[in-house]
DNA sequence: TTACATGCAAATTGTTTGCAACTCA
DNA sequence: TGAGTTGCAAACAATTTGCATGTAA
């Protein structure tokens, strides 16, 4: 892959940013600075870097894919009130493909676990607005 | 909710087909016997039926959602090169969502596992046709 | 020099919505 | 009767693609 300045941009941006940005999110950003540079292009150089592995794809329910360049194999939780994405930690899992791999015969690649709920702030504002 | 023929038969397209079918594939089954059918129709009773906890939506990376008549809860593989999903049962999780809970603050509300690989009948295809 | 990358706009895909006609209760 | 539902077409949002131009090696 030859080297192209956008896709630098690209990298940068989704490494630097742990909100698990959207390409859209990613193109806004970086737009600031580089006023030329074109959402195609975001999304083309956010799936080559997905493929390549130096940034990890997020896939949520219903909602634009999101991207994280913590490559380290982690899970997210999702709030469901305000979107927000947050990283998760569960040594549980660790195993569990070679495990699902010998009981079902299936060629595991990899999986990803999405918690949904809400986060301890929109709990807070929850509570504080509505009484019930 | 009111009954409507229409959503009688979603439901049982969904409940009578185990592939895990998308929206559009459910139009096409329901088209045969009944042209008149519309596509939003299917679209508004899958997520009606979703809602009140009749059938479950998989929502699947890059790919449109499926709809499983299956309701106990449990888990799916994704088949990359055939697309087919198929479903896991995984007793491992079951308190996950307390236990994160716990540990995070986050008000858990589920959570959903996808595990992507290659089938069976496509690893055998593999090995068929590219012998490396 | 040339294969790969970009920017732009148009095209696709998956899904939702407005609205007049229709139907279940 | 009347609120909920339908079919159709148009609207949308997210993402991808065609193509002429630009750029790294």
């Amino acid at each position: 892959m030859k080297y192209s300045r956008q896709r630098e941009l690209v990298l940068q941006a989704v490494r630097e940013n742990s909100i698990h940005p959207t390409a859209d999110q990613v193109y806004h950003i970086l737009k600031k600075d580089n006023p030329q540079i074109s959402l195609a292009t975001v999304y083309r150089n956010l799936n080559l870097l997905s493929q390549t592995g130096q940034i990890v794809k997020i896939p949520l329910p219903n909602q634009g894919d999101r991207f994280d360049g913590h490559t380290v194999p982690h899970y997210h939780m999702l709030c469901q009130q305000c979107g927000q994405v947050f990283d998760l930690q569960l040594s549980l899992l660790d195993g569990l493909d070679e495990q699902i791999q010998a009981s079902t015969g299936f060629a595991v690649t990899g999986h990803q676990l999405i918690v949904t709920g809400y986060c301890p702030h929109c709990q807070q504002a929850g509570a504080d607005s509505t009484a019930h």
